[in-house]
DNA sequence: ATAACAAGGTCAAAGAAAGTCAATCGACTT
DNA sequence: AAGTCGATTGACTTTCTTTGACCTTGTTAT
């Protein structure tokens, strides 16, 4: 299990049960982890970054802290103008895998509809000879008309 | 004996009793079997490949592995077999739509995991300029991998 | 005020896997 | 003998992780 991951759980852990926002100290935690301080930064910006559904605050300073709130979804509709928004005209693989993540998270898609948004958009399927371009249009085209599906469906 | 055969058997044995999953460091494999480590690969690419009922992922860096995932052949594994033999290297849209009905009418996807589908392979999300073969090609395997997907979370 | 201290932030480099691809090898076939 | 095709290798690439040196910002004591 990599370090990384190590931390991610735990501040998971500490999110998971009632309240939707921790507070940390930066070196206690990497202390606690044997590990350097800025790795704690590290993976607040790839594990929990606003497309993946949190946000941060920190303080520096004397009696300084890293917040961690999570954004908790309200209304599918509002999810998928959001998306939407926030999709375009073209967009990479790996944002496109972390948006159908929050959808599974917030629970505005089943598991198995998500395996099913990520098996279509991902390389493997994709594995054909068309510049980047092309396919980050084409994944931004599908996406969105999936979510449109989802949301169709949801409020059928 | 080839290398490549008993690389095959090892992870066939490894999947072989209880779980359909394994992980693996391709690296230590190599060092075990005493041969590149892109030979793994070229296992992984002839032995364990989709259409022959598996799926990978993997990741890179510290800590990276490979994991194996055997879409187990119950009741409607048998469906996404016969379908995958149909699907071949290309398919229109019209037969990709036909094939999805039937996974509906069949009970093996929800409505909405079929309008997901739909909606992926539909005009609207392909509506980009690309040669029809290219677009075929694309459906093709974009219906494969949400079929392989699909089967795998039924069973799960 | 200001100096000292106590946080957290940034960034680039090093390290650790895995992926790709073209060249080569070897066993069959013709 | 030459051709074919799967198997094998290794050099190079890409991606992700970890670390450390240096920077910025806030607090506290003088």
């Amino acid at each position: 299990m990599r370090i990384s991951d190590s931390i991610e759980n735990f501040i998971k852990e500490m999110l998971g049960e009632d309240s939707h926002e921790v507070e940390l100290r930066r070196n206690e935690l990497a202390e606690y982890f044997g590990c350097a301080p800025s790795q704690i930064n590290y993976v607040l910006a790839t594990r929990f970054s606003p497309s993946q559904g949190y946000m941060t605050e920190s303080h520096r300073g004397g009696g300084g802290y890293i917040r961690i709130v999570r954004v908790v979804e309200t209304g599918p509709q509002k999810m998928a103008y959001l998306v939407r928004d926030r999709i375009g005209d073209s967009i990479s693989e790996e944002e496109a895998l972390r948006i159908i993540g929050h959808l599974r998270d917030s629970g505005n898609a089943t598991e198995t509809e998500a395996s099913l948004m990520a098996a279509a958009l991902g390389g493997k399927a994709m594995a054909v000879p068309l510049t980047p371009e092309v396919k980050n249009a084409l994944r931004a085209r599908m996406l969105k008309s999936m979510i449109l599906a989802l949301a169709n469906k949801q409020n059928a």
